[in-house]
DNA sequence: GATGCGGAAGAAAGCGCTTGCTATACAGAT
DNA sequence: ATCTGTATAGCAAGCGCTTTCTTCCGCATC
């Protein structure tokens, strides 16, 4: 049914070597020979096999991205900067690049070395692990042990977003994110503007991001003399006027931490939220509760998401410069810009004050 | 190095015809011969080689989803919906279910065209199409026959969010969005509302959900009797106190459509935008302009993307039911649903009426 | 005019799997 | 005791490409 090589090489009369051999360019043919080679390939529409080629040169086209969900801006942006540059052949000839296979983890241990394993049996040219990693010895084991095979294969491995992985051997490169600087920054600012009773709607527990955003966040109290230092590892202290509760990135799980804050202090005069998405949840309820952002409560996010300049008022939050990070997993993965020294590399973190901070109100409510 | 079928084969002391039988539960093999294999393909860790299997077995395990740019929420929720319903073998199974290729156009035709290469190159299972079509004679003809080929040679081709291609066979399945209807809906609000000076921040020229939102809009004027009726496919009249610019879907295209707009029209008490972000757009520029939405514009937008209800104020829009129609379209390219009659659905819209729309003020500016 | 050499093309052996067909074995039927 | 039928398992032929090794040809060299 379908054109094969076979077919090219009898219209132009020569082996099917010889197609190969034009097709990939990495063996000398005679210029008239590569004319005529040519112009069957074009008569036929021909489209080489990527399977076969791929069984035949144990390489791929295929480079895998886990994401919690793509529709997450968080994740999309990542993905979207990722693809772009992987698409872009070497040359920036169309048709060369990779192929991104984005899968939805949803967070979930499991679907992530499912996919994994899926991303194996393609023979993936790379993969690329994005966000925080939950944070379960067992699972990080296994995990660990996944790449280090797939590494030992010869597909790349860029962690994108997450804690490096220290037993996996140095073929594992890492961008991480500099939650912990941006969250301290963030508190810090709050600090600045008076704020002491501080109310945190972190993210999910156990995982990196969230431990690192706290652990951000505590060191910024405990510099203003705020909280004990706690050793690290230890569990963050639920103090009386800054309370922590724990929920998913999403808008819902703002809202409802928001409300659940209220209820643990009410007299809490800022909110530092999971993410900007979470702080619109936050907004939401606060709003619903008559209370005013930042007239009456401060709210601050993370990420600094597209939307987050457009909400009202403006979010405070930390930037990370997502797409960036992005492009540069992109151009490891394909091995086409050199890992970091160290294999790891952290992206700074920017502080965006925006309105929906402001020093509390000296009024009581 | 890698673990093949010959080396579990050997371990289990089977042939490895047999253990592919037993992998693929397709063909009888005694219960004690399949644990022996089992075992073997446990202690060996054994993971097939996908292209192996493709090339052998002509199938494949990629689905290509082509968006303009999955960090766009409109394009992310499709994708991540679709993603995640392939992914979920027949059986619920872990490890059967398709891998997605998701493919940033960017909204250029050679792009598309450019994709479609790479897939049937990977000889994908499936292919998805997303968003509105380039409205060109030359390109429409160049992926209709692309598509053709494409179904010709097995792989199932799902449009989603765009009109149906007529001359591609019955083998391509649509799933369409009720733009016009929504926007007529849309505009038809505003009328009622007492609005008669509407502009129109519109999508990018030759799209077709430009083209059919502009469509709704217009037919909304003209059942007003604000508008001359226009013979289809004739040039929409850009009318005084209803004009229309042109811009992409992304919030600066919305800042700049509406300064456009308002030095075309200072009165407008009303503005469409192309879509929810670039409303978001829409409304920044009217604040810098000092113009209160509602209170001096009222403002709307389309999609209903997950942040419009958290803008400032809440977007009025027309919801689209993107998770919906994506996991449809991955049900459909699977082949796991059975086409619409006429291999056509129209997904309907729904008019989310929210703060960014009032009655205009009597009151001079 | 025999020899050697480099450039260009072909023959053919896989890559790791699926699958049609064949072979074996044992049960029941004749 | 022979024949037929029904399970299982193996053989081996591909799937469409890449790549090593060989062959072939023309030309400069001695």
């Amino acid at each position: 049914m379908a054109v094969t090589l076979a077919d090219v090489a009898a219209r132009a009369g020569v082996s099917s070597a010889t197609v190969s051999r034009v097709l990939n360019g990495n063996y000398p043919v005679a210029g008239s020979t590569r004319e005529r080679v040519r112009r069957a390939v074009a008569e036929l529409d021909y489209v080489v096999n990527g399977q076969a080629r791929a069984l035949a040169a144990a390489s791929s086209d295929l480079v895998g991205v886990l994401v919690n969900d793509v529709a997450d801006p968080f994740f999309g942006l990542i993905a979207s900067a990722l693809q772009r540059e992987i698409a872009a052949g070497p040359g920036r000839l169309p048709g060369d690049g990779k192929l991104a296979v984005v899968c939805n983890t949803g967070g979930s241990p499991e679907a992530e070395l499912t996919y994994l394993t899926l991303l194996e049996r393609q023979r993936a040219a790379g993969v690329v692990l994005t966000g925080g990693a939950v944070e379960d010895r067992q699972h990080t084991a296994a995990v660990t042990a996944r790449l280090a095979r797939l590494a030992a294969s010869g597909t790349r491995i860029v962690l994108c977003g997450r804690p490096p992985l220290p037993d996996a051997g140095a073929e594992i490169t890492t961008i991480a994110f500099d939650n912990r600087g941006g969250a301290r920054r963030l508190t810090e600012h709050l600090l600045s503007l008076g704020h002491r009773r501080i109310g945190c709607v972190a993210g999910p527990l156990e995982r990196s991001t969230t431990r690192h955003r706290l652990e951000g966040h505590r060191a910024a109290l405990a510099a203003y003399g705020l909280a004990p230092e706690v050793a690290a590892g230890e569990e963050f202290r639920d103090l009386p006027g800054r309370p922590v509760v724990h929920g998913g990135y999403d808008r819902s799980s703002g809202y409802d931490g928001a409300l659940e804050l209220l209820r643990k202090d009410p007299a809490v005069t800022a909110i530092v939220a999971a993410n900007d998405t979470a702080a619109l949840g936050v907004c939401a309820a606060l709003r619903d509760r008559g209370l005013s952002v930042p007239g009456d409560v401060s709210v601050a996010g993370f990420d600094d998401l597209p939307f987050s300049v457009d909400a009202a008022p403006a979010l405070t939050t930390v930037r990370i410069p997502l797409q960036e990070a992005g492009a540069r997993a992109g151009r490891l993965v394909l091995g086409r810009s050199a890992p970091p020294p160290g294999a790891m590399a952290t992206v700074a973190t920017e502080l965006m004050v925006r309105g929906s901070t402001a020093p509390p109100s000296g009024s009581a409510r």
